[in-house]
DNA sequence: GTCTATAGGTTGATAGAC
DNA sequence: GTCTATCAACCTATAGAC
């Protein structure tokens, strides 16, 4: 709300210009290093402080932008991360036509991100929902919310390929739901045999409903 | 660095004397509290402090007992909630000989202990796996072990009834997984709906596989 | 062996300078 | 409005009394 009063009229000229360089993106880069910390080392474990250096911030800036504390601030973090991750699943699920071809696609490029960074980023808000579900009612509506949207976009590339909306339905939260349980089991195993197996059985469970695969 | 040597030696010679009640029940309480609020609060959010007041014991024990403080008392209580997990599973596998009625009813099982309590409690271990797979090696490990046990409980009973080994130990994981990912999301979305929807897709997935349903 | 008291460090949050 | 300096509370871990 604040922030946005002080932007420059001269933007239009500078994309980079230095004044507004100044007032959003202290507050973008706090929230950005407050997301990806979140995703891998999870709320409890990462500290104000270790946000606050990771981005270059004073400490001040934060409770400046994020009045609330810690628990706005990751209510912010959860809805960023979830722009990343809608925006990497609608990427790959485009890939494709076929259903099946593009939810595999989506989850070999998961585990060939796993693969290289052994980490969570930009591909699960798992961590942080079971820290919170019990414990922050706000984040744990923020965390239903991305799975809702997630399982929904499953379903809307189903519907697309003509199964019908009740079945669809179904079929994207199961999807979302393996994907999940398999991203949780990769990192664990620091394998990413859990993720393949889905790929492979999505194929069975899906070929029943559609014509031509 | 050896986790197993602390304990002392004198449990071998006596059993059941008083002495050694005390101790190793100070120990157990110790233990039980450590592995219920790692499992609903996490690794993280659970102080020693808590676990302690939660047990009844003094500060002084839990060093005594656990030397290497908190990440070995982890260890412990990931291991005894393997114990819990896999004691519960088994006796609701074992309900039925029909593989697909076995796992139905197990999970219909956790959905029914989670609508009750809304909680982690010898369910799942996918919050301290997410938590500690990229800060504790040991815990990773141990964690790791814990998955590969289930899905190998899951994947004799397919075996037991006539599935080939090497597709019972896919899907063994595939249910596994399936079900990790469903606790995730129907704890954050205080509903078992995902639950259910795996229970109804277990029937679909395993049918091919099974002569007789 | 069992436990109390305390050390040393880090956390989330705030007050107030400019 | 922006940020530095500081706070009390909590954390894990330890030293040493009994």
């Amino acid at each position: 709300m604040p922030y946005y009063t002080y932007r420059p009229v001269t933007i239009l000229s500078r994309k980079d210009d230095d004044s507004m360089k100044c007032k959003t993106e202290s507050r973008e880069k706090i929230l950005t290093a407050a997301a990806m910390l979140f995703q891998i080392k999870g709320f409890n474990a990462t500290g104000l402080n270790e946000i606050l250096s990771e981005s270059g911030s004073p400490k001040g800036s934060l409770y400046y932008y994020f009045p609330n504390g810690k628990e706005e601030l990751a209510l912010e973090a959860i809805q960023l991360s979830s722009k990343s991750i809608q925006k990497r699943l609608n990427a790959s699920l485009n890939k494709y036509a076929s259903p099946i071809e593009a939810i595999q696609f989506t989850i070999k490029n998961i585990a060939e991100d796993m693969e290289k960074a052994n980490k969570l980023k930009d591909i699960s808000i798992s961590l942080i929902a079971l820290e919170t579900y019990f414990s922050s009612e706000p984040l744990r509506e923020a965390c239903k919310e991305v799975f809702e949207i997630l399982e929904n976009m499953y379903s809307k590339k189903l519907i697309e390929s003509g199964i019908p909306k009740k079945i669809a339905l179904e079929l994207g939260m199961l999807i979302q739901v393996m994907i999940e349980g398999a991203i949780t089991v990769s990192l664990t195993q620091r394998n990413v045999t859990a993720l393949l197996v889905v790929s492979k059985h999505v194929d069975i469970l899906l070929s029943p409903y559609i014509q031509s695969k």
